[in-house]
DNA sequence: CAGATACTATGACGACCGTCCTACATATAA
DNA sequence: TTATATGTAGGACGGTCGTCATAGTATCTG
């Protein structure tokens, strides 16, 4: 049901979808809702925020091993995001952005949720970066750029119905971080 | 009406909203909408993110007509952002993107009016870019990652009430232009 | 003045909203 | 078997939604 509602809440918003269509799309029933989130439409949203959220973490952290490189692990992800969109026809794109744009700051509970999801990505990246000896006190301010520009890239794309300014922004960021930075060579 | 639609379309969502709502904040009549608009809250909406991205627009080539550099130019837009943020306690963020994500692509109207906008603000970036010599194949994807980063980190900023995500973006896309390009120096 | 036009104001309609409530099915325990 | 959880099924309520039709009021032309 979470999966459910995660899909239609990224794709329709949290105000433009009804709870009856997420029950409908999961074939559950109105009562089994208030029985297993006794906090409403509030609460689903949030346990949707916090599922896709700890989804895509993942992905990150398992990318994050396995990447060579900040930039390697940069175009890897955009990658898939790429797949993503496309297969999709540009309809799904962050899971969380949309949900998060429309209920920042008056749900305290999904706003929670999101910092706690963002937090989860920020500690991947900058252990990632950290691994490759990045210097230490740009880190932050390059953690946040890179899921700026990723979240960005995601709505612009979806707004062109095109994967090119995914690729453009990562192109960008790689530049940045293949051996850009000043203070680093 | 348009303001008043635009003020709160941008906070609260475009489902989010109702008419009713944008009539009371407008001080207009419900009979009224629907003459100046036909179209009904499809069209509204349309018309917001036009008139909206319209001002942006011109911010950016007042903007790109005084700044000194790339980095100069992004540096004091993004002192613009920041002020509006806080001056909104981070419920303003971008005037359009929440109501693009929401839409796209399921209305053509505002998704045509949306992928206008974007088209102008390129086209002003770009066109700064090279009036300071950007070697022109790294522009589309440099105006692409601007862009991208910019909204981004408008978003970050309103989930964390903070306005530390946009100067961090900011200072990473400034290390990107303002010398870390690898084919320009 | 009369008449037409542009716009405002409001009532009503059917549809859907989130929420709650009672009735029902199933399963485990005594 | 009976008692008691555990969870499903869906009806009902008050409210709001977007939309439209109608009535009223200015404003301007002749």
């Amino acid at each position: 049901m979470i999966w459910a509602a995660s899909k239609l809440f990224r794709r329709r918003g949290y105000s433009g979808t009804g709870l009856r269509e997420i029950l409908a799309a999961s074939g559950a029933a109105r009562g089994s809702l208030y029985h297993h989130f006794p906090g409403g439409k509030e609460e689903i949203g949030a346990a949707t925020v916090t599922a896709a959220g700890g989804l895509v973490t993942e992905t990150l952290l398992e990318l994050a091993r396995q990447a060579k490189s900040p930039g390697d692990f940069l175009r890897h992800y955009a990658d898939l995001l790429i797949r993503w969109l496309e297969g999709s026809k540009f309809q799904d794109g962050c899971p969380i952005t949309l949900m998060l744009l429309e209920m920042t700051p008056r749900s305290a509970p999904i706003s929670f949720a999101g910092h706690a999801v963002f937090a989860h990505w920020r500690a991947v990246m900058a252990d990632m970066l950290a691994q490759h000896g990045w210097p230490s006190e740009q880190i932050a301010p390059t953690v946040t750029a890179l899921i700026a520009g990723l979240e960005g890239a995601l709505l612009l794309a979806r707004v062109e119905c095109n994967a090119k300014p995914v690729r453009d922004t990562v192109q960008a960021l790689c530049w940045m971080l293949d051996g850009g930075l000043p203070g680093k060579s």
